[in-house]
DNA sequence: GCGAATTCAATTGCGAACAATTAAATGTGA
DNA sequence: TCACATTTAATTGTTCGCAATTGAATTCGC
């Protein structure tokens, strides 16, 4: 063999930005998940699947709102939320009313039991923080960056 | 009315908590959507969704490996890849073989066009940093924050 | 060696997630 | 007014993601 060097593969930044562990992009989804399975145990108490705790957090806020509101303040669309919030229903935490203004809107409000289930929910926040091993400066700084980034994300994909 | 102090509602550290933009879990969860809708168009070409592009880094790094080193690299289990793995079968880019020396073990290789796909690849990389409007740095500093968080969540589930 | 526990992939069932389409209601412009 | 576009949910079909189970192969304890 010659030399060494000729046997080595050039890493191009090509190259480099293909590799797993570069990519912002499986952090972020990785942790999802990760979060996820955080999560669900605590939310099963509670009866709920992480997309549906996130309408009901979305709810507690304000409620008696469109279908079309909740997939905005969630970034997701009818094709998601139709399904989920009918499975909301069934378990008697919403009602879902077609709006009497304009028929094309259906309106989100939650029953007694929907109202009742957030003082249950308070004890989640604090679980997960604890899991996160981080205290609550630190998730909140980066909350702040990924929400940047989501958004600019977000604001490509409006163009 | 006698004051408006008694009717504002007390807002606990517990309220706030579950307010919706408080969630560091919503910025990440609703993040790795944005990548999502991002990544989409780009690997539309390359004819891959995004696991099964994850899943291809992984391979183009190093393949001959078993479904369990996979899932271990990319946090999924079987239940996700297996069918997954079919459907890039499929498409000719990966064989799936039993292993001879242990049966219970499914080695998962690239095929030539898996191999080539790579180059295909490369441009990926780039146009997500253009979406991102970040610089390199900033992503790599935000990546390093979001994996080690992610690393603490496992932990935790490891427990 | 041999029975029991473990490992590994596949399967099943359910709940998202989204693209594309449909259908109904509403708004708009000539 | 009336055709036409827009808005809003719902539906359909495909792909993840995971829990739980199954079944085969292997390893471990004795």
């Amino acid at each position: 063999m010659d030399s060494m060097t000729i046997m080595v593969r050039k890493q191009t930044a090509a190259d480099q930005a293909l590799r797993l562990d570069n990519q912002i992009c499986f952090a972020v989804y990785s942790t999802a998940h990760a979060f996820n399975r955080v999560y669900k145990p605590l939310l099963d108490r509670l009866g709920l699947t992480y997309p549906q705790y996130l309408v009901m957090l979305a709810l507690w806020e304000r409620d008696d709102v469109p279908v079309k509101d909740l997939g905005e303040r969630l970034f997701l669309d009818s094709g998601t939320l139709t399904p989920l919030l009918k499975r909301l229903e069934a378990a008697e935490l919403i009602r879902r009313t077609r709006s009497t203004e304009d028929e094309r809107v259906v309106l989100i409000a939650l029953t007694q039991q929907g109202q009742a289930l957030r003082e249950k929910a308070k004890a989640v926040p604090q679980s997960i923080l604890a899991a996160s091993d981080c205290t609550v400066g630190e998730l909140l700084a980066m909350k702040d960056e990924i929400v940047a980034l989501r958004d600019r994300l977000n604001a490509v994909l409006g163009e």
